[in-house]
Parts: structure tokens; C-alpha cells; sequence
DNA sequence: TATTACAAACCTGTCATACAGGTATGGGAG
DNA sequence: CTCCCATACCTGTATGACAGGTTTGTAATA
């Protein structure tokens, strides 16, 4: 209906879809007007309305599914995730910044975690340390146990920011990950990591926060040294 | 040329572009193929590629320019911004949350940024916090300022992962701020924020990150109250 | 030879239309 | 009152068209 600050009809779009969120307080789940009714509404093609969406879906603030129209979505690190990825791919990012953003995050989320903490996640917590023990020579399913565990860490400290951050690295671990575990070739060394894991979880089931930081402190402590020992900057 | 683990041709063509740029070591500003090119390359129609396009552009993984070709794109927090936004129109996220995470991390960047800070920085540091002690009558100004002082403390960290995750909460505190200083309607209560940001900058420039790191903490316990003040749950 | 100007080729932005296939809804059958 | 299905609605993808911005090679010029 209106011409707006035009940057592009795209863009307008975006924005004109945005404000019709927040404007009518929609929360997640709640569906959005079809394409052909906002392309009549705002006056742009429907090819304009579904780049829109495209976008907006793109950076996980609606959900698209075929046949059903457009739905507000609920909070994801998906699209976090991708971008991280590429800011490492194309040498914008190294590990070991990843690594010290990590730290200084995970540290204050088992903080607010052992204090936090449901007893069921604690029990998770601490079965996923123990699932991680019986693992070792199932890097695969390993990996995936141990991003796990700190996403539920980061989950019982009740901030889904901090989830949010956590799942961020998820994509770029889950390439980095197996370099670091090479670089932990002898059993001693391996045991060493699945020991850590096993330390904060019994903390933060413990409710003991201090615990919870210097066993956290102490597992990035080697993280970082067998990123380091494997050569990656 | 072949069938993807198919969860639609879109997605399957973000996956071939995103991989593309990985193979070919595509760094920022790099260009990318034509839409057409990548259509016949793809089998897909044109329209299918656009649409890639405009996802991974709202993911700022690429940048799209009328006439020109797609560009590989720097890091850009801008979409992690609309993301937090929408996380807080929608209930997911609370402010307060976000200070949390702003005062963790924000603590960790006084540190590295007094120790790894340019002559430069602590120059333009300087200069902000004393440019903020004269806009005290310009909130709309002194927003800004105070918003530029934040992000160029993360850029003085060196560590590009802070600068991207302290970007991408200026967005919704571009919301609430005024609200924050609405409720410090004294002039001492005024004069003591902008002190606060003084010495933070002169800790930093003096490369005493103790002191830099205090100085934070201080000015992060004031926005929480002020923001508590003002019934900001 | 170096430079400038320009036209052609190329590319993106937007629109209209068409159709396949998934979803939802109301009304009729039981 | 419940269950089922036809139908209207909606999204996914393709095609063709055209306006307008960009790049590039060529030819005229200094």
C-alpha cells in the first residue's frame, strides 16, 4: 500500500513482514498471511513476497512448510551456526577464537547451570558423561554425545541466549572436533577428556559451582592444548 | 548436475553454493557464479536459484548487488541482530538475559582489549567516552556513542567472534536503552554512567585490565539496576 | 602509445502466468 | 455426532519477458 524506505522491493518486504509480527504481537507458531494476500497488500509480486520469506526463513525468524502458509518461528541456531562456518572458511574466524569465546561463555553457564540445573538434567547430564565413556571407539557417535552435553549444559542455565551461542558452534565443532580428538591418540589422553566431562557433570549435580568452573576451566585447558598440539591457529 | 539429499531444490542449491564456496576457497568480496549459470549447472530454474541467493545473502554469507555478480561477504552481525530482536519481540529472550550474557562476555573483552588494544583504539576510546560527557542532552546521540564505545572495545579484543555476538545485540538495545536512561532521570545518576565509560576507556588505555575490568563490572551492576528500575523483566 | 567514450553483452530485479502437489475445511454420509 | 472426502486454498517450481544496472572490448581520439 505504501512506498517505503526503499531498499529494494525485497527489502521493503522484509521489513513490512517484520513490523506485521511485532504490530500484531504474534508469537511462535502463529501464522502469517499467505503470499498472494501480502503481495496484494503491499503491491509487489508474489515472486517478491516469497524472496522475503525466503530470507526471513533464511535467519530462522518464520518457519516455511509447503501447502501451509508461513508461521512465526521458534528460536534456532541454525542459521547462527552457517554463518560461524563461513566466517571460518573464509578465514574471518580461527579456532582458537571460537575456542576462547567458548570458555569465557561455558564458564558462566556452568556457573548458572549447577545452580539452575532441573534434577533432570542433572540425571541427563550425567548419564550423557557416562554414555560418553562407553563411546570411546565411536568418535562419531562420541562427538555428537559430547556437543549434546554442552548443549543441555547451556540449556539448564535457564538463558537461551546462552543456548543459542552454545549451538552456534555446534556446526564448526562438528568439523573441527575429530582434528582434536586425533590429536588425542593415546588412551590416557582420551580418558583424560571423558574424565573432565564426567567432573563437571557430577558438579553441576552436585550444585557446586566453583567445582563446575574449575573442572569447565580445566577441560578447556586440554581442548585448546590438543587443538594446539594438532597445529591448527 | 545431481540429486541432492533433497529437503527441496532451494535447500539443496543453498548446499551447492555454500559447498562451492568451501571447495574453491572462495574468500569475502570473491564473486560467484551468474544465476543463470548456476540454474543450467543445477537443473533448477532461475527462480530456485534466486531464492538460494536470497537466503544465504539474509545469513550475510554472500552479498547481492543489482547488475553485479554475488559476492562472497564479510562477517556482519547484522543478521544476528534481527534474530535477537526477534527472540525478545516474541518472549523467547528477556533483557535482562541479554545483560547477562553482554556482562560475561563484555568482561572478557576489557581484558583482552587492555591488553591487545592499538594506540588508535585507546585514543578513539577516549575520545567517545569524553564525546558521550558532551551529548548528555542528545540521548539519540549519546546511544550511538555509547553503542560505538561497546563495539569498538570488541574490536580492540582482536577476537572478531565478540565483535560479531556484542554487534548483534545493538539491535534491541537500540530498543531498550531508552528506556535505561529514562530511569536515571537525575543528573548524578546520569553523570555517574558516563564516568563509568571514562574509566573503563582510561583502564583500557592505561593497559590495566584489573582496573578495566572493574570498572565494567560497575557499569554492567548500574544498567542492570536502571533497568530493573524501569520494570524491564 | 595511452586514454577516453561508447555500444554490445551480460547480469540482476521484478512481474505475470501456469501447473503440480500438499493442506485444511466444510458438508454430506453413516 | 462422528468420520471421510471433495474442494478451495496455498506453496513449490518453471518459463518467458522486460527494465535497468554493470562490465568489457573496441574503436575513435589525444
Amino acid at each position: 500500500m505504501e512506498n517505503q524506505g526503499s531498499g529494494g522491493l525485497v527489502s521493503d518486504a522484509i521489513s513490512a513482514i517484520s513490523r506485521h509480527i511485532r504490530d500484531n504481537d504474534l508469537m511462535p507458531g502463529d501464522r502469517l498471511p499467505s503470499e498472494a494476500s501480502l503481495s496484494k497488500e503491499l503491491n509487489v509480486s508474489r515472486t517478491v513476497v516469497r524472496e522475503a520469506f525466503r530470507s526471513l526463513a533464511a535467519m530462522r525468524i518464520i518457519d516455511l512448510a509447503t501447502g501451509k502458509r508461513a508461521a512465526v518461528a521458534t528460536l534456532d541456531h541454525g542459521a547462527m551456526s552457517l554463518m560461524i562456518e563461513h566466517g571460518v572458511h573464509t578465514d574471518q574466524i580461527n579456532v582458537q577464537q571460537i575456542y576462547d569465546v567458548r570458555r569465557t561463555i561455558e564458564t558462566r553457564i556452568v556457573t548458572l547451570a549447577a545452580i539452575r540445573r532441573s534434577d533432570t538434567e542433572a540425571t541427563d547430564l550425567l548419564a550423557l558423561a557416562q554414555a560418553m565413556g562407553h563411546a570411546v571407539d565411536d568418535p562419531a557417535r562420541l562427538m555428537e554425545l559430547d556437543l549434546s552435553f554442552h548443549l543441555l549444559l547451556a540449556q539448564a542455565s535457564r538463558n537461551p541466549v546462552f543456548t543459542l551461542i552454545v549451538g552456534a558452534f555446534q556446526g564448526i565443532t562438528r568439523q573441527t572436533w575429530p582434528i582434536g580428538w586425533k590429536s588425542r591418540p593415546t588412551p590416557a589422553s582420551r580418558e583424560l577428556m571423558l574424565a573432565t566431562h564426567m567432573d563437571i557433570a557430577r558438579a553441576v549435580a552436585a550444585s557446586d559451582p566453583q567445582q563446575a568452573v574449575a573442572s569447565m576451566s580445566l577441560h578447556f585447558d586440554e581442548s585448546v592444548r590438543a587443538l594446539l598440539t594438532a597445529g591448527l591457529s
